[in-house]
DNA sequence: CTAAACATTGCCACTAATGTGAAGGTCAAA
DNA sequence: TTTGACCTTCACATTAGTGGCAATGTTTAG
């Protein structure tokens, strides 16, 4: 597909796809005339991009853990790369830690938000009952 | 307690301290001599801003959602502002969101870092085996 | 077939948010 | 009185995007 079709798909437009692309983050082969073509996988991964760009993940991160993200564990595990694991796991970790913080924070704000009600329903009350 | 002292304890510079002063997130009151005063509570504050703005919350944000993570529910939800209630609870559903699509990919890539560890052993076995 | 309408391209510059550095001055403890 | 912490202010840096333009390719309506 051409980019303006995979904008609507994603809901990221063409400009963002354009940047992302400058950031090495997806890479569309090109048809004769120039134009972009995306293949139906990228769908998905600009999605990921997306959520990983809005959790506060910076693109130089993202473009290392793409390759993870993507649902078959495709062989390109061959790399082995030295180092490339240890990042994986520092990664991992970070974003576990970001998880627990947010839950923790959620929770907060849900019983933060019940107390509201609470006060709501008690105020109520007591002008039903003056 | 004074800005350097809040500074080390977590591990936030005091540059930065003052720069989120700037964007309304904390407010120390001021010695004789203009010297910023930190009470203790704040200690915890900062910790959560930085939490916060790791995860991709913006500033603007982050001074709305404040209140509701200092642990006593404080009084304070007497104020019921018209409309906060509605902000907090669209935040709130943001941030489960983010954490669902963060543990996502947080299990995805521990997969995929297991992945590697059992084409790590599959390699060492084959060349035991030769 | 031609012309208007629309999509895409590259490019350059600009914005907004989040920090950071450094100059020049004040305060206070050794 | 020197040293280190703190003050304000202005400017610069980085990251993630946006806007606009002129040129080219594509599609559609007359």
């Amino acid at each position: 597909m051409r980019i303006g079709e995979l904008a609507k798909k994603t809901e990221v437009p063409a400009r963002m796809l354009r940047y992302y692309e400058e950031q090495g983050l997806i890479s569309p082969r090109r048809l004769e005339n120039g134009y972009r073509t995306y293949d139906d996988y990228l769908v998905d991964r600009v999605r990921k991009i997306r959520g990983l760009v809005d959790s506060g993940i910076p693109t130089r991160i993202i473009s290392n853990i793409l390759p993870c993200l993507d649902q078959p564990q495709t062989i390109v595990v061959k790399n082995a790369e030295p180092g490339l694991r240890e990042l994986l796991v520092t990664e991992r970790d970070r974003m576990t830690e970001k998880i627990d913080f947010l839950i923790h924070n959620r929770d907060s704000m849900t019983r933060y938000i019940e107390a509201i009600d609470h006060a709501a329903n008690s105020s109520r009350e007591t002008a039903r009952a003056s």
